[in-house]
DNA sequence: CGTGTAAGGAATTCTGACACG
DNA sequence: CGTGTAAGGAATTCTGACACG
């Protein structure tokens, strides 16, 4: 349904007025492996609307005192977590149900 | 809430793969007043989803042999009947309530 | 009428680097 | 570490025009 959000369609420029953020920033934030934007065949960015709503959590937490580095490694370990929970649903399903032949 | 499909934000390539139309053809919808992009400080335009969706409506009208002056009148026709029906809502609401002063 | 295209210029984006703190 | 900036080049976009049918 709401495929707009995570479509990679925006330009860094449009990215920066949203995110009140500079393409400086907005490009360091991906060198530190925080966001993924999309590329062109010439090589130019291309950003979601989720990628505004991820760049403007990084800002707060920027702004907190974090580092990119922490913000990384907690980044890392949700998607460790949302792992272990789709492994532990799909094996709830298996012991009920059984495998599909 | 879904502010997103209004927003101008999508420079014409974008515009141009997301509705597999030409960005001379986009152009031309323009030219013809059938949409109406933003434009940037630099002049370069920038457009909505909700224009995606307009344009994808043109280019089948157009695709089923419709001018674009034909089109252009059908929808001013619209915009004139959606006028009428806010004023008559309207006037519907003060002859039960009477003005606000 | 609707669309393609080559032309020349301007706006946008990119990278790698130096600076500062 | 996080961000600003000047530099040079490449990708993107713009307009007005000519072409075709």
């Amino acid at each position: 349904m709401e495929e707009y959000k995570s479509k990679k369609v925006l330009t860094i420029s449009v990215v920066s007025e949203l995110t009140y953020l500079s393409e400086r920033q907005i490009r360091y934030y991906e060198e530190r492996k925080l966001i993924f934007p999309e590329r062109t065949k010439g090589g130019t960015r291309r950003y979601s609307f989720d990628d505004i709503e991820k760049l403007i959590e990084i800002a707060q937490k920027v702004e907190k005192g974090i580092q990119t580095f922490d913000i990384r490694q907690e980044e890392k370990k949700k998607e460790r977590e949302n792992e272990w929970h789709r492994k532990m649903l799909q094996g709830q399903l298996n012991a009920q149900f059984g495998y599909k032949r």
